[in-house]
DNA sequence: ATTATTAATTTTGCATTCAAAATGCAATGG
DNA sequence: CCATTGCATTTTGAATGCAAAATTAATAAT
């Protein structure tokens, strides 16, 4: 008999399924910042009722990603320059505990599984391709978290990562800035094979940090 | 025309006016953990129906607070020692951030409003009263994340602390824990009136490490 | 007497319904 | 022609209803 078929079927309500969806959909864009949130076309468009829709957008609405106003509905949340610059330092200090502890459970080939992520990070910088750099660089600090061995931190840091997220989608990082960004994942990872927590707080809370100062220079060209 | 009748009148929905009551009642333990919710006599309690209800335990659940298993309904989530321990660090790297970007921010007036509350603290420590005690003790804290002028900061670490007071309930502190802990207190007070907000993060850090500490000795003694 | 099985009851998940509030629109008056 | 008021429509908030799942109770079998 597989294993996998052995695991409790997974059966998910509604609700924690609208959940899902409805993040993705607001921290990929479709969902546009501001725009107002109609009950009815969004349950007309998962075909399902009002009822779990609702539960949904309240728990959205208390991860930040949505606003309600009594009466009168939920509308996406902006995600201001204001709003990035509260959130960045709360992710710093996230991070930087996560890359903490990290350091005293991380096994070796955890730590390994990183270093192929940033290599592969490296090769995708080398062709300046965008998608491929986001996708190892969130697998790296996904790692680091995961390695922390502490779910509420955990909990916190991907629940605050979902409102920054959305960020990527609008930052363009200068030559300079992206570089800069590799050159401090190189003593991420140099940190983190020492397993010094320390210095690897350090270095995170100062990339995101910088991480903040790129989205605002590019918010300054955009002037959005 | 008097100023105050002309403010925007306050309404709430049942389900905001819920999600606060039975918080607090978790919080203060009026709910026990590990017990069954009914949605029943919940809605019974509060003589409203299930659907509001229904929306406050899903906002709940993600706070942690309760506990949301598919067809098998909500109980009160369970604080257990590990849950501390996952918890106080996080506590201890937000504390320590908001002690950080206060020491920029606070205005004089705010810090002598501490010092207020770090006197009338000291007495009811002299009177070893327990209550005021925490009241005052929880006032500086609130007042320092207050002058961080972070309100993601403040959701988050309210959140967080939600989870974390339950534990105030069960643990009493030893003599000597106490003294440590006013000592801190006056080391705390002492970096903030100085702005040192690096010197107040390690403390605060540390403060929450021993408040660990605390809670891990008492849950020792009381093998909860 | 204890376990297994099945029926009855309760409880949950979701849809539907109804009432209250907000929005949009047209008519009226300036 | 524009602003204001009254009305119709739409949308939200909450209650009720109904089906599916789980729990409890009851009965039967070993």
């Amino acid at each position: 008999m597989s294993s996998s078929a052995v695991l409790p079927i997974q059966r998910r309500s509604l609700h924690d399924e609208l959940v899902d969806r409805l993040r993705l959909m607001i921290v990929e864009g479709d969902l546009i910042p501001g725009s107002k949130i109609s009950e009815k076309d969004l349950s007309d468009l998962f075909a399902v009722s009002r009822t779990p829709l609702r539960e949904a957008l309240k728990v959205l609405a208390r991860e930040g990603l949505i606003e309600l106003s009594p009466n009168r509905g939920a509308t996406v949340a902006e995600l201001t320059l204001a709003d990035l610059e509260e959130a960045f330092p709360v992710m710093g200090a996230l991070e930087a505990l996560s890359g903490e502890l990290a350091c005293r459970a991380i096994t070796d080939r955890e730590v390994a599984q990183v270093r192929r992520h940033h290599e592969a990070m490296l090769e995708a910088y080398a062709k300046r391709h965008m998608p491929s750099y986001f996708k190892h660089n969130q697998a790296i600090h996904q790692a680091i978290l995961e390695a922390a061995r502490n779910p509420t931190l955990e909990q916190m840091q991907n629940a605050l990562a979902g409102r920054i997220r959305r960020a990527r989608y609008m930052a363009n990082m200068s030559e300079e800035r992206w570089a800069k960004a590799v050159a401090e994942h190189e003593a991420i990872l140099d940190a983190l094979e020492a397993r010094d927590g320390e210095r690897l707080a350090r270095i995170l809370k100062a990339h995101l940090s910088n991480k903040l100062e790129t989205v605002r220079e590019h918010l300054a060209d955009a002037q959005l």
